[in-house]
DNA sequence: GATGAATGAGTATTCATTCAT
DNA sequence: AATGAATGAATACTCATTCAT
């Protein structure tokens, strides 16, 4: 993928589309975008071949720091709940401290736009987290049932809690926490 | 006097749009959705003042279909469990024989041309499920959770398995099945 | 840096317009214009916001070039009735010589899109000419009479006047100082 | 010409297309006139046969209005002056107080609906007022000047007189009083 | 004749993408 | 490579007129 023109020019094109299409939505025309990223309409395409593109970059990038955050510093010596725990605590954290980032990404999971490649490529940010589960569930009540359809589970409640999280700050980490002990009792 | 209005015409656009929204996407043209029903472009407007008057319309017409179908020929008599599983297996069940219309309706959810007055009325539609819920929950564990709460984190593992169902039709039955004992270990 | 916008595009598209309203009025389409203009229909928006936009422009510039023509070359030295003969009959020449932006003007002056700041343009660009008639009538009869009064029944002399040039071409100059004497009666 | 079907529901199409005009202009939707009217849309066209139809026949029967109304009592024993201040004042008062037929008249003179043929019928209605003209001028300066193209300046004055009139209704009776000087002035 | 639903041609404007500078 | 003007396909909605009832 050979390093392309500049690094600088690129990221702040992805990161005027998070603003962008987090206050308007995927149609934002491109030139929105542009004009935010502080760039010409047309430099946009050199650095992305089509919207499409620039959204399915977008995607990966998202859901992979996403998962990473999640992931980061991980208490490697603390029992499986814990280590779980903390995961899930640092994933709804990073989402509703960047509730745009969040919302580009929530427009994005669901457009025609992102390829299978790219949804392959979000499963794989995810690979981390979704050892996590498997950990988990190990000995549980779901541990017959495809890890992914677990997975999924797991993410679609994620997403909801991020929901009413954002919705109800104030309460938005026993929400959090409800919402932990609910997947547990769901799989461990 | 002249012709009247034909409930034929009008339900013949709902279900074209159904079939092309499926296919389609919402940014499927309208004279596109006028030709699969068989009018005219400029009759589609005489049933519906706007293009995203008829997805208001189709939303809330899909949810309360989909909700009258997971309620239907409830076994009241049935301990509440039964009662629970038999209302989540004819939600699932609804949505994955009806492919078109789950399609529809997962795109209108994410709309923004649907109103608020629109997801209000759509709540309206789910209050017997989410009485189902609530009195699932009584002394459950999430008991001290928001009611609302708890009803998006079961449509969010209902949309959830749908998507498997679907997607895997061979074990759609015990997808479904898992999701409802991994629902009553949330809530109950 | 990338093309420039190009002042001949712009007077490309004014010229066409003209013509296209002249023959077709104002309801004509842009498209139309655009191709009559040899630009693509969209170009004709990156020089002008809307169609009203384009109108207001014609508008203000071919009052502007009237008004410009009626009062070039004024023999200052001369007497006040001669000054506005001359102006009048450079007004009139302009208008027959140039039936298409007379026609064009004829219709803008009555449509609803050329706004109030458009028409308080037009106003100044007249504004010699309102001074040459302001001197004209100093002791005549119409002195106490409005100026603008006064101003706007010339302007309906003239224009009542061109229309009978355009129609009866041989009897133009005829009709020209026929005119002139009429309205020197009327002020002076 | 047969008088078709109901006279009045004819009259209340030509009525209320004069306040339609008025307010909204000849762009204004047909359906918007037949509701204003009281009729269906589709009965519009059982009395005229298209909108320019309409339009035609309104411009011929407010042309007749007015110029009946100006030529109404007629004081015939009086001199020539006289009788044209009689008319002219007659003239524009019905202008005046009849804003909404003046207004529409205004916008069907200049359209391009209006045939030759309805031009031509205006004219014929104008020509008591003519006939009263010519005699004014039989001896003034504009006596080898076509009559019709007096005809047209005056009818040019009237119109602008009746501008300031409706714009500045303290002073109607000056501007109406100057214009007609201005006339006299101008022909006799 | 009256009604108003049905028709479908017509149009300003937008926007992803290309390309001249 | 950067710019932003040029392109032209695409589309919701309107409205004069027709026609079924």
């Amino acid at each position: 993928m050979a390093r392309p023109r500049s690094e600088d020019r690129r990221s702040a094109i992805m990161s005027a589309a998070i603003r962008i299409i987090a206050s308007q939505g995927l149609g934002a025309p491109t030139a929105t975008i542009a004009k935010e990223a502080g760039v010409s309409n047309g430099s946009l395409f050199t650095y992305f071949d089509t919207k499409a593109d620039l959204f399915n970059h977008l995607y990966v990038e998202l859901k992979a720091e996403m998962a990473a955050v999640a992931m980061d510093r991980l208490p490697v010596e603390s029992d499986i709940r814990q280590q779980m725990a903390r995961m899930w605590s640092q994933w709804l954290l990073w989402a509703t401290s960047s509730p745009e980032k969040r919302r580009a990404l929530a427009q994005l999971v669901v457009s025609d736009d992102i390829t299978p490649e790219s949804h392959q490529a979000g499963k794989q940010a995810m690979a981390g987290i979704v050892k996590l589960l498997e950990r988990s569930r190990e000995n549980g009540p779901m541990r017959d049932v495809p890890l992914s359809f677990v997975a999924a589970l797991m993410s679609a409640l994620a997403d909801t809690t991020i929901d009413f999280m954002i919705q109800d700050p104030a309460n938005a980490d026993q929400h959090c926490a409800a919402a932990f002990d609910a997947l547990w009792r769901m799989v461990a």
